[in-house]
DNA sequence: GCGGTACTCGTACACTGTACGGGCACGCAA
DNA sequence: TTGCGTGCCCGTACAGTGTACGAGTACCGC
């Protein structure tokens, strides 16, 4: 049942996702469900904990930072299998035991890297924002390689204003320059002509922090 | 109109919002909405770019790093005041002037501080997605004080594994720590009894993010 | 046999966003 | 003056939502 629910949301979004509908899919009536669920909120969970489960736990046969570094990664991939679950993951207020276990083995791994109580909470609070920020991002840009992001900014800078009717790629990317030159620069410019690519942005950011994480707790 | 959904969604939070409860608010009927908004969602998207028009541009007069500081707390602030808002910012698929706004001021901060086409992307996506993250965080903690905080470390360990009833606190955390022994460490120990002060830690992790950025440019 | 227990499900209710169409007051051309 | 378009207001209605309630069914140990 749980799985029959990720995968409706999986193919239809989470508004996608009905109690009349995931009881059609299942073959039985509505209210059957409420014997296995006491609420959809509950289901939610149950589905959440699933994409939970999904994620790469940290091992520790290697070190931490490409340890948390796969986690990180594969944090994304599930969050890019489940796009229903971004902005869910951190916000359920009773998290399952996949939850726990990943959480835990987070922290552990930041402990037995040596890192203090104080930052290993830093630590753990700024990977996690970075990762479920970046998750939320990549909704509303629904793209997978650089020519498919080239082709998403050229398109939004065609659309820029409303009524480009009549006015060439050109014509639109000068009027969006006029009022705000830096985006007309950056995502107009380079993003339209070079692409982009999530997954390299990703993980340029994540390296980042944990070089920033290595040097904080080496000072 | 656009000032009162807002002032309701505060009050009442983003599903507490209703087409029928914002005209009875307004003192019209229901349908009469729809000559001012063509749909909810698009509603929404006006609503949205209130609370950008809310945060602080980065000005030209001071540091990027100051600058983009005091925009990253701005942020974060207007997020506290509108939870209502948090994953709904920058999933909109139209944004609205205010958001051009500020993005193109951010792009334009790091661009006249020396960054490349490519840092400067790097550098907006890697903040942003740790300030929005850090919000949706915030967004299931609902705590504003570090003594807040302890408390509610407090009662997260005592409600774990649902049925605590008849067991004291000491035997929770004990059980804690035989399942999950570094979040009975971290949370159970040290932010239970030292609580957690959200509003430092994001400053910490901020600084964390623009010290790294710092470095990247000039390296 | 009989009572309990787990499970299924039809109906009903309150509530949602919004399509449709009618009603009102105004400015402007004939 | 009459007629007409144009903006604004709104009552009704419809399809769809989560779920409370209670009745029905199959099984178990006694």
């Amino acid at each position: 049942m749980l799985e029959t629910a990720v995968a409706l949301a999986v193919r239809d979004g989470i508004v996608g996702l009905t109690m009349r509908r995931l009881a059609d899919e299942l073959g039985v009536g509505v209210m059957s469900l409420y014997h296995h669920v006491p609420s959809k909120e509950e289901l939610i969970d149950g589905m959440i904990d699933l994409v939970f489960a999904e994620i790469e736990l940290p091992t520790t046969d290697v070190d931490w930072k490409t340890a948390l570094r796969r986690r990180a990664i594969s944090t994304r991939e599930a969050l890019r299998r489940h796009r229903w679950a971004v902005g869910l993951m951190e916000s359920r207020r009773r998290p399952g035991p996949a939850s726990f276990r990943l959480h835990d083995a987070v922290l552990g791994c930041l402990r037995e890297a040596g890192f203090s109580i104080e930052l290993t909470i830093q630590a753990y609070s700024v990977q996690d924002a970075y990762i479920y920020g970046y998750a939320l991002q990549e909704k509303s840009l629904p793209f997978d390689s650089a020519e498919e992001g080239a082709a998403v900014a050229q398109r939004q800078v065609r659309d820029f204003g409303g009524d480009g009717a009549g006015a060439d790629d050109g014509q639109q990317l000068a009027a969006l320059a006029q009022e705000f030159p830096y985006l007309a620069e950056v995502v107009g410019g380079h993003v339209a002509t070079a692409g982009h690519d999530l997954g390299a942005a990703f993980e340029y950011g994540l390296d980042l922090i944990l070089d920033a994480l290595e040097q904080r707790r080496d000072a």
